[in-house]
DNA sequence: TTTGGTTCGGAAATGGTTTTCCCGGCGGTG
DNA sequence: CACCGCCGGGAAAACCATTTCCGAACCAAA
């Protein structure tokens, strides 16, 4: 059996109990004599003890680490909100575990319905569905803190931190409106996401009789060019166009200009999810702000001190695509 | 202390002894009677019981996880490869857990550090460094089964699963030269990354008088358009670009048509990673083909069986951004 | 009645943390 | 000088939740 080394070999080591070992690595329980700390972090170094993860966190009942569960790490929205959080728990030295459900209900179930195999201290989760996802997330919920990031899934009583996607839609339609844009097209995905279902919802209530909206199957840049190809083929008195995400507006855009359009003489292009993909597109994107930073910080409060759902008011930033 | 429900709470309330319950719930290790296992699964509903992470893990001495150490999520190649990871093991029934080191060798010294809080089997690792990284890795490899991915650290044991990176550059830089391209430019990133260092190696013992190599901060979009800028103001002769990733021959690409330069007319532009951004980009990038799926295989076989390093052959991917 | 197989429960094991109890030494106080 | 309290350390055991080993009981067949 001496083949993990163990704590108490590391006492043995280091000529102390293993009480006092544990006190020098874990806690600062009790004052240790500096010289037996010593041999006993030297005792780890030479027999290259690591802690069981497993038998720690049994114990003390907890872990420095959280879970966020994402839809697609590839979707350049979600991979900086990732980049956010990973940031922002680093500086408390807390680890975020990252989990990717390829936008599928039936993968998150299954990671969701595995989540007792990782161990976090709470699982921050983006539902990949409206409708699908609700069962599995209650499901985890009544074993787990829990809390609902960026979208929601139906009947799920944990708090969730998310955007004011009416407001956000109607700050893109005013604003295109101003610029004296006639006919606006929404371009979103057929994604059963509530983000999506809210943003639409907003803008069919805002929308005149020349205001369309235009479903593709998700959230990539080639649904972007895609796009483009549909709205080239029937392009109606379309001015203006709103996607919902920012991998989606590049590709439109893209796409346009090779076809000789212009941005954004002949269309206006606008976006919601602010990322770096905004900024760096030429022209660059009218979209809304990032709230990555607001929604990591909402998050992690909500998960301190258990307040309630948190909707975060969207900023208009306005460059280049808008005219 | 009735807080948490345990398996002792679900064999109480289902009248049975606590091995029984772990027998229905856990492992088809032996038959029970039909009829108590029904009791048994009806008491863990109706409790809402979840078998305890680290209680298992301690016990079965594994989790049916692995972790992914990478360097930046929001890198689509890094994004990609995720995504390819997450994909295969879900297949297997196996979950991934991603860590972000942002970049940072003092970050990622800090999440390795710290990886005896995470619950895995094994960690594949991306080293954020060549130089800085080879510490913290060789350290984790004391107690976990490692694997380096993509890159490597300087003097680590762990085995890693490559690209051939010189036959890479060989194949850009002839694909450019038979189709005239005079002197070529390398973009590369000033990371202490193995890739980096043995691309540009490479290129350097192909070069001619009138190839040059510029060194950008970073794999960002912002890099390349800085490199544009770069470019333009110092153009030389260079009629030709090899970016060491897909992000920055996007940004590249990008700044390059908006001042008006034709692409691939005027500068061939080719790239490494294979992302979707190389197929989306207009023109589309010539780069080389991703190897993420070959490098998952290989990784994870490695894992398997124990063998050594792995070196794949990289493949050319003719778009039209290289005329 | 013995034998063999099946199923169940008590107890050990997993590895680290924490508590309890004790001890020896040290300094201060009466 | 005796006494008291405090402080740092050690031995042993409890604890965390689950799985597994092993013995016991039971039922059916021989």
């Amino acid at each position: 059996m001496g083949s993990r080394i163990g704590l108490k070999d590391v006492a043995l080591r280091a000529g102390v109990s293993v009480p006092t070992a544990s006190r020098v690595l874990s806690g600062v329980q009790r004052n240790v004599d500096p010289e037996l700390a010593l041999r006993v972090r030297n005792a780890c170094d030479e027999l290259g003890y690591r802690v069981n993860a497993a038998a720690r966190a049994l114990r003390i009942q907890s872990t420095d680490s959280l879970a966020l569960v994402v839809p697609a790490i590839a979707n350049a929205y979600f991979a900086e909100l990732v980049s956010a959080y990973s940031r922002r728990l680093d500086l408390q030295g807390k680890r975020l575990v990252t989990i990717d459900t390829g936008e599928s209900p039936e993968s998150e179930e299954r990671q969701l319905g595995a989540m007792d195999r990782v161990l976090v201290d709470a699982v921050l989760v983006v539902p990949a569905a409206f409708e699908r996802s609700g069962a599995a997330i209650t499901e985890l919920a009544r074993s787990n803190r829990v809390v609902q990031v960026d979208r929601r899934a139906r009947g799920v009583e944990a708090p969730s931190v998310r955007l004011d996607n009416a407001a956000g839609v109607r700050l893109l339609v005013e604003h295109l409106r101003a610029r004296g844009r006639r006919s606006i097209l929404m371009v979103d995905a057929q994604e059963d996401s509530s983000s999506s279902i809210e943003r639409t919802a907003a803008f069919r209530a805002l929308a005149g009789p020349d205001d369309r909206v235009l479903e593709m199957p998700n959230f990539t840049v080639a649904s972007g060019t895609d796009a483009a190809k549909l709205l080239l083929a029937n392009p109606g008195d379309t001015d203006a166009i709103i996607c919902t995400a920012d991998t989606v507006a590049l590709g439109l855009l893209t796409a346009l200009q090779h076809a000789g359009k212009r941005v954004p003489a002949e269309y206006a292009i606008t976006s919601f999810d602010g990322t770096y993909i905004s900024d760096t597109a030429a022209p660059g994107l009218t979209t809304l702000g990032s709230t990555a930073e607001r929604m990591v910080e909402a998050s992690l409060a909500l998960l301190d001190d258990g307040s309630d759902d948190v909707v975060l008011k969207p900023e208009l930033v306005v460059r280049g695509s808008s005219g």
